[in-house]
DNA sequence: GATATAACCGAAAACGTTTTCGATTTTTTT
DNA sequence: AAAAAAATCGAAAACGTTTTCGGTTATATC
């Protein structure tokens, strides 16, 4: 059996006081006497006193709790993410429950649910590959609950979002490429869904043309689950059919890696014969050889801001003010490494 | 403004019976005619009613929400922990709120206060490098609210737990070292403190005993922070002044990456010269080459089955049943790849 | 000493649900 | 037709907090 908790009643009756009295001294109003707020903060402490949640999430309408939605949890940049979201949630007294939509829509869709009918306080999403403008995200909109999306956002959805010039950030990369002299560069793409797997491409395509060189759609090869296994066949895929490729930005470190993985196996020089560059620098990025070259991609600073953000619409809407629906485009960095050094 | 929520007495005059009704027909009692259960039930669908959880955790003194602490969350090892806790706990219609306590004994302390006061269900912690047998986990205890210690855990804590036996998977580790001819074998260890690093260690001194290799202090090193820069770093120290060592056993796949990483970079050869192996089976061990041998620890299995095993003792604490403190020891597996392939 | 002002306190309502228990109605049994 | 049993319903209390508002007491002002 749990120990009964001490209530404010206890602590009234024990000071023969009112419960009024009791809360007020607590919350620090000023109508009560020096003496008796002492008394009660006193006597507060020795019970251990804390007022029950339950109560006051039900009273105030708070749960003090936001969510969370992300496609995985095991994966680098995420958790980088999550990392940001809960270290400034707590800072702000807020606690931070997580959901994995595992790149589904349908999951995606059932974990807002879950997250609506707990009443969370606001809710931040990484949209699953499959998802775009979709029901279950207006109806975050419609019931006016403080929304923020991140990294993998809708244009289509009218929120507050943080995230990265992701078109600049892979041109910046593409003109890396063909600043070390890359002629012929192939791109592993994510899925055609998702903007920031559009974004990345475009960006990859405009870079081409500023230099003059045509684009190629042979070149570009798309991913269904970004993953290491993918940009090892691609790899494969791309030394059997287009030899002459010398360099190749892929839309994620993991599927360079794979990449990597199967051009040391057959023992092509990376960056000499191909150059490979990939994207978000993660950690083991910097620690395998050759050490990938790669953009940075902010991730536990996305996580802070969107919590900042929403913590902004939080205050709004209590105000009874309307959603401000800001977007915060972080900056990314180049870190050309070995494998784009030559 | 949010807009407001249907309730049970917003059915109740819509349909002009009493609330009580209405909570009985949507909770299936039987006392309630079929015929305005159908009507309650349609209603509540057509209005999009969900109980309001605030309501319904205050009055049944339910949060239907765990508390999980973690020493950090980009982590590998503790992100498929993580996966595995909060996919078991959706299935249970349960949600997982998670703080990290950053290997710090003092934020460990902090996190579980938040989480009692949040009244959560039940709370799963991974003990943080400095915690033992520490005040705030007596609390839990004494407070009676249902706790799981996983993978780093205090052996003078009397609660359920979930583990692996770490001491005959060093063994095994080792064990397999000296079968590969390795005479000389250093070990990298993590901090005094944690049960895992000693019994890691023991398991270390164990199988060298039993193939009466003698014990010697010297070759054992000591993490403070279990990183890929000590890895290096004692890697460095190792050649420089033990140069016959001829295998190396980490407490972690992420030092043994930064002691391969120094080995490579001298082009030390690997496993010829000097055999490694590691520990945990990270994603990228069998990335990187020489892929690197390790052994097995089953993260998403530790995080369902300390769910589970969490969710018998909320189960358990309801009809006042006692603690129940079973302890879960799973399988690790061996797998040896080319880092000790010779 | 009367009046105005300030300081302090508490009754009561409200939030939405669950559950107990008694009341009423309907059906079954004799 | 009376009695017993079953089916159906709802009043009311309870969970612990916050906040409004009116009341009382003490202090200040003239």
């Amino acid at each position: 059996m749990k120990p009964k908790e001490p209530t404010l009643k206890y602590i009234a009756e024990k000071l023969n006081i009112s419960i009024t009295t009791v809360s007020k001294a607590l919350k620090g109003y000023k109508d009560v006497n020096a003496k008796t707020r002492e008394n009660v903060i006193a006597l507060a402490k020795t019970l251990n006193y804390t007022p029950n949640s339950f109560a006051v999430n039900f009273r105030t309408n708070e749960s003090k709790i936001i969510g969370l939605i992300i496609p995985e949890v095991v994966h680098h940049f995420f958790s980088n993410v999550i990392n940001g979201i809960i270290a400034e949630a707590e800072k702000q007294d807020y606690l931070v429950i997580i959901l994995q939509s595992n790149e589904s829509k349908e999951m995606e869709k059932r974990q807002v649910e879950l997250l609506m009918n707990k009443r969370v306080d606001g809710i931040i999403i990484s949209l699953s590959n499959e998802s775009n403008n979709d029901e279950h995200l207006n109806t975050i909109l419609e019931k006016n609950i403080p929304f923020v999306l991140i990294d993998k956002i809708s244009k289509l959805i009218d929120c507050s979002k943080v995230i990265i010039d992701d078109r600049k950030a892979a041109s910046d990369a593409v003109n890396h490429l063909i600043s070390v002299g890359c002629k012929k560069i192939a791109h592993i793409r994510g899925p055609e869904n998702p903007q920031n797997a559009i974004d990345r491409f475009l960006g990859y395509k405009t870079a081409l043309e500023k230099n003059n060189i045509t684009f190629d759609k042979s070149l570009v090869y798309t991913c269904k689950k970004v993953s290491f296994d993918e940009g090892y066949e691609f790899a494969k895929k791309i030394i059997a059919e287009q030899p002459e490729i010398d360099g190749i930005f892929c839309i994620t470190d993991l599927v360079a890696f794979g990449v990597m993985s199967y051009l040391n196996e057959i023992k092509v020089d990376i960056p000499k014969q191909i150059a490979v560059i990939g994207f978000s620098n993660w950690f083991m990025s910097e620690v395998i050889s050759p050490k990938l070259s790669t953009i940075e991609q902010p991730g536990f600073e996305m996580g802070t801001r969107a919590f900042l953000l929403l913590k902004e619409e939080i205050e709004a809407m209590k105000n009874n003010e309307k959603r401000i629906a800001k977007t915060i485009t972080l900056e990314t960095k180049l870190i050309a490494r070995e494998s784009t050094l030559r």
